[in-house]
DNA sequence: CTAGCCGACTGACATTTATCATATGATGCA
DNA sequence: TGCATCATATGATAAATGTCAGTCGGCTAG
């Protein structure tokens, strides 16, 4: 697949929010210089499970599954990355191999920055530093959050807050209801810790509870607040 | 309760161990004449949700739980930290109040150093810096290692894999297989995420399968081999 | 164009887990 | 020490979730 056309860091949309608006000027150049573009289809990999990192992943536009895998071979989905995000920062810096596979789940383009660019800005820019340390410890904080939801929320809340997440991670069309995304319902599955067919069910209920619609592979949420109670959410 | 005996971090035995480690002479000096260290009982907090850091922790003798609040007031326990453990640099470092609670679960000593001292070294040693990020990248690593757990596995599973994470934290006496540990059933619920009726039941399931010997509080893993078998590790 | 496949959906049923009640034993505090 | 409280343990039952089987409809490759 052939490289696409990129802004300059600088003037990339996507870079005011990324932890590379820490970097100098000088350092930004560099980035410029030696990273490299491409676009993913849908379902191919950034990176897989054991691989070697050699630099790391800013997302351009598209949006992006990071999963494990369980124990019985079933996925599951840890979070997503869209435009602005970079991942793969964490094998790289604790040098070892990656514990997670990035796929994307919609025709993205993403820019990849060589490790030593990483490493050298890392360790002469305190900055720099210092920003990727507020986002490992957002990640963190969010990871635990996670686990405390799966621990003791039930199939239904958490079905009614992945597709909070997915409103906040995709969007909604022009409509304002309907979800900006392509997932299956078993990739929905994989996000909850569940069965297809509970997805489905529970899927189901929110219709009948007139909380939200569904066309196919589509989702409308019709009544956010009401959502918002089923996922029982504020811990 | 009155401050403690402690040596030097220089001479500690923790410190090798620890993040501090990377730290120069000079530095580790500071930290010797700024720290405060103390003893805490069991079910007494080292901090609390929604405080303000001051500083960071690090454990010199005994064990801590990582505590989060779940939907309905249930305590989830995210993880434990001992002798050369550091806890507490998530929110210092991300500049915010605690999300997570810590409580000593059995008579610990613990040192404290002040919040300055730490982001000063942050900010002037690259190495401090980088050891910081691969130990917050592993800490990521182990909760998205839950998440699937928590998602995936069964109670059982959940339980007996607690079991051995207990047996890694806390040790066994010198018979070589009683849980050197005092907690309840209920925490090892709040481990798992279930009821303490459950978590009771499992492991008297273990029980009648010759894999554990429960003695009240104590548990004694008479075969861990077993035990592993039934935690279906290694995904 | 059409045959085959995959994903969405539903029902029936089995299994797992939670909840409630209760008894008994341990633990700590006055 | 003795009492009050808490923790462990177990049974009965209900609720939640998983599993299996099968239908339907749309998409796609040949």
């Amino acid at each position: 697949m052939p490289g696409f056309k990129v802004p300059s860091c600088a003037e990339c949309g996507s870079h005011s929010t990324s932890v590379l608006e820490s970097l100098t000027v000088l350092e930004l150049e560099t980035v410029d210089t030696t990273k490299t573009c491409r676009a993913y289809d849908r379902n191919v990999h950034l990176y897989q499970l054991g691989h070697h990192p050699q630099g790391l992943f800013c997302i351009h536009g598209g949006h992006v599954k990071i999963t494990r895998e369980g124990h019985d071979g079933r996925e599951q989905i840890i979070r997503f990355a869209g435009p602005g995000d970079v991942i793969g920062y964490g094998a790289l810096i604790a040098g070892r191999t990656y514990h997670t596979t990035a796929t994307a789940v919609e025709k993205s383009h993403v820019c990849f920055i060589p490790r030593e660019v990483i490493t050298r800005a890392i360790r002469e820019n305190p900055h720099m530093a210092l920003r990727m340390m507020q986002l490992m410890s957002n990640e963190l904080d969010e990871a635990e959050r996670r686990v405390v939801e799966l621990a003791q929320k039930s199939v239904r809340e958490r079905v009614a807050e992945a597709l909070l997440v997915l409103r906040e991670t995709f969007g909604v069309l022009s409509d304002g209801e309907t979800l900006n995304m392509q997932l299956t319902r078993e990739e929905i599955a994989d996000i909850v810790g569940t069965a297809p067919e509970s997805v489905i069910r529970m899927l189901s209920d929110l219709r009948h509870d007139h909380i939200i619609e569904t066309e196919g592979r589509k989702i409308l949420l019709k009544n956010v607040p009401a959502l918002i109670r089923a996922a029982n959410i504020d811990d």
